[in-house]
DNA sequence: TTGAAACATGAATCAAATTTCAACTTAGAA
DNA sequence: TTCTAAGTTGAAATTTGATTCATGTTTCAA
C-alpha cells in the first residue's frame, strides 16, 4: 500500500525538499503508528518513534513541531484510511441490506489488519477530540446517507434518522474491538451475518 | 446516593482509621472524579485534585500509592455505579423488549447526570486497560442473560449469542455519547424508541 | 565541481509533574 | 487530662521526557 500520510494543515516550513527527506519523514510516521498504537500516547515517546524509525532525536523536530501535532496528523490520516477502505470494499452488492454486511466485514477485517489505527482512533478522544469528533460525525453521515438509499430503493424502511446511523456504527465499533481487536476467535463473516441479522430482522420473536 | 468506593486490593495501611481521615478521603475521591473527568487522566494533576479538595498536596499520598491506583480505584467504582444504576432501573417491565429499551434509557439518563463517569471508563482503555475490558466484558455478560431470558420467555427469537449482546452494547454506548454526552437535542426516551425499533423489527422494509 | 540549502545528530536544556519527608497539629482512648 | 497514633502540611527532591541548538554531513542545482 503507498501510504499516503497528508499533510493537511501544517505549516509548509516542516516539509521535506529532497527524496533523503521525504524517505525520513515517512521513516518517522510510520515508526510513530506503531509506537502509539503499541504504547498508546502518553507511553510512546519521541525517543521510542526515533528509535524504532532509526534516526536520531533531533530529526524529529525537522518534520514536526511537536508531538501532539504528530498524533494528529496521524489520526486525520488513519480517519482518512479506515473511510477510504470501507468505500472499496462496497462495491458489488444486491441490496441495500448486503451493502451494509460488506461494509462491517471490511471493517473487522481492517481492523485485525491495522489494530493500531483502532487504537490511535480511540485515543484521539482524549488527545484530540475535535478530530475524533470528526471522525465519528464523518462516518455517521455516511451511513445515514446510505440508509436514507436504502430506504429510497425500497430496500429499508423509513424514515431512517441519524440515530439509526449512530446504533449501526456503535454495533460495529463494538463488534470490532471485541472480535477484530481482543479476539478473532470468529470469523468476520459469522460476525457480520449476526449484525445483518439484528438488521434485516431485529431479535424479537416471530409473531 | 452513598458513594461506596469500594477499596478492592489497596493495601491494607492506607485506610483512614478515624472519622477525619475518612473525610479527607471522600473529598479527594470526589474531587479526583471531578478532576479526571474534566481534563483527563494525564492533563489531571495531583495538584488539581487537591485544590479542589481543599487538602494539602502531600494529603493525596496519605490515602493513595500513585496516581494510577486512584485512577483504578475510581474505573472501578464508577463501573460498579453504572451497573447498579441500570439494574434498578429495570424493574417494571412488560416483555424482554421494554427492559432493553428501559436499560438503553437509564444508562443515557445516567451519562448525562455524570458525564464524568463516562470519560473516565473510556480513557480507562489506555490508563487502565484491564480495568476497561472488565467492565465491558461484564456489561456484554449481563446483557447476554437478559437476551437468553428473554428467549426462554417467547419475547425474543433464538438463539441469540455474545455477540448479539456486543451488538446491543455498542449501540448503547455510541447513542449514550452522541445523544447523552455530546448534545441533549433529543430525549432518551425518544433514543431508546429507535434503539428499540431497531431491537424489534430491524430496519428492512415490510415483506 | 562547488557552495548554499537541507538534513542529521545527540548532548544539553527546560518544564512539568509526581513523590518524599520532616515538622507540626488533631483526635480520641485510657 | 494526657499521650500516642493518625492525620496534615507544603517545600524540596526526583523523575521523566519533550524540545532546543550548535555542529557536522549530505544533497543537488548551477
Amino acid at each position: 500500500m503507498a501510504t499516503e500520510y497528508s499533510e493537511h494543515i501544517e505549516s509548509q516550513d516542516k516539509q521535506p525538499r529532497t527524496a533523503r527527506g521525504l524517505k525520513t519523514k515517512r521513516k518517522l510516521l510510520d515508526a510513530a503508528a506503531l509506537e502509539f498504537g503499541e504504547k498508546g500516547f502518553h507511553e510512546a515517546s519521541i525517543t521510542g518513534i526515533t528509535q524504532r524509525a532509526g534516526t536520531a532525536l533531533g530529526s524529529f523536530y525537522t518534520y514536526f513541531d511537536s508531538k501532539d501535532e504528530l498524533f494528529s496528523a496521524l489520526v486525520k490520516d488513519m480517519s482518512a484510511r479506515v473511510k477510504t477502505h470501507a468505500a472499496s470494499a462496497m462495491t458489488e452488492w444486491q441490496d441495500a441490506l448486503e451493502r451494509e454486511k460488506l461494509a462491517l466485514e471490511a471493517f473487522m477485517t481492517f481492523a485485525r489488519e491495522h489494530k493500531e489505527i483502532y487504537r490511535i482512533i480511540d485515543e484521539a478522544e482524549f488527545v484530540d477530540p475535535q478530530s475524533y469528533r470528526s471522525h465519528y460525525e464523518e462516518t455517521a453521515k455516511r451511513i445515514h446517507e446510505r440508509l436514507q438509499e436504502g430506504s429510497a430503493a425500497g430496500d429499508f424502511r423509513g424514515p431512517l434518522e441519524e440515530a439509526h446511523a449512530w446504533a449501526i456504527m456503535g454495533m460495529n465499533v463494538f463488534l470490532g474491538l471485541r472480535y477484530g481487536i481482543w479476539s478473532e476467535e470468529k470469523s468476520a463473516e459469522e460476525i457480520a451475518e449476526i449484525a445483518n441479522g439484528i438488521l434485516a430482522r431485529g431479535i424479537a420473536a416471530e409473531r
